[in-house]
DNA sequence: TTGTGAAAAGCTAACGGTTAGCGTTATCGT
DNA sequence: ACGATAACGCTAACCGTTAGCTTTTCACAA
């Protein structure tokens, strides 16, 4: 477990947890906007520079647990068992999402992003960030070497998924509904 | 011309186009970032406070001309000739829109705007603003009363090709090559 | 072991957008 | 003419964020 990391590479990612750690604690304690930077730096004991110097914003510090989420859409395009066709494995990884991130049973961790603007418009632009990558599988997906205007389209339907079946009654029954618009779309798509 | 308006609402107009004009003259002339918004309050000669009684944020100050604009895609669909699908509507619609604001032909204005990531946000911002007015009008169109999450998905999507479009490299052929898409989606979406 | 360079962390001070609190003036309805 | 209130102003601050510069801590080689 030591991982031959030195010391000082230790003490830089203890640093980062304990930061990250503190001001998870308090963000889901007393509410996002009600802790500063500087009581967050305050409590975990080092300087506000410090803070930024591991991360880039206030609302990177809420979002350093999930990372890797963001990849799944990829890989259920690219590590698909190829007897399944893309729609079908990308309706797949949705179900299995929305699922984790239902309203009814939100973990504290779901319901602080959701009560923060803030933190709603800085998870959907990480979602943004992993368009280029999803339209680059789907173009490959049609056998082009580079995206063109439509696959990028439908990168960026198969991300609204979430958010919209997120905001709907029935999350489970709108991913279907919505992937059955999306896969009309891929239908009509330029080959090749 | 008067409008029989007062003379305190008269005044409140005027003080409002003041800072507007101010404020978006001096952003064109040396760039939006470097003009603070104490410098745009001591020019228009109001206080600081004043600015943010009339516009809620600095990047409102920019926005503040083209308001209606928006409501082109909702009309596009609402008040259309019946005999023309929807699609049809909005796909002209977008071309029109496409063409005023091509990167080539970039008024000063629009290139503001693509100056600045903030600038650019609260513009996508704005778009997402009437996602809601044009699912509305979307699910009209299919005899809904109210929106179901299909027809809130194709006006995120109708709402997208804007930025799509302006993205790439042949904006006009990218209209018809997202446009495709969405029709195809548009018939794939439940009925009634 | 010691010296050296660099990464990590710290401090101070500020900047720019935004807001709260509170007073002042002008205008409106009666 | 008068009281209510909208519009505006001033001051002073808060908050996220950054620049500039110093100090601590480690890695590595002489």
């Amino acid at each position: 477990m030591t991982d031959q990391l030195g010391r000082r590479e230790r003490k830089k990612a203890a640093t980062r947890q304990a930061i990250s750690n503190t001001a998870l604690a308090m963000f889901l304690e007393r509410g996002y906007d009600a802790v500063g930077i500087r009581e967050v730096a305050e409590a975990a004991d080092v300087a506000v520079t410090t803070v930024f110097a591991h991360f880039p914003s206030k609302e990177a510090l809420v979002f350093d647990r999930d990372q890797g989420l963001q990849d799944r859409l990829v890989r259920a395009v690219s590590d698909r068992d190829p007897s399944r066709s893309a729609p079908d494995a990308l309706r797949e990884e949705l179900h299995a999402m929305v699922r984790e991130f239902t309203p009814s049973a939100a973990s504290p961790f779901w319901q602080l992003v959701a009560s923060s603007p803030d933190l709603l418009d800085y998870e959907a632009k990480m979602w943004q960030r992993h368009a280029e990558a999803l339209s680059v599988a789907i173009a490959a997906d049609f056998g082009r070497s580079a995206p063109i205007p439509a696959d990028r389209a439908l990168a960026y339907y198969v991300l609204g998924v979430f958010r919209l079946a997120r905001e709907a009654a029935d999350p489970a029954a709108a991913v279907d509904e919505i992937m059955d618009l999306i896969a009309a779309a891929w239908r009509a798509a330029p080959t090749g």
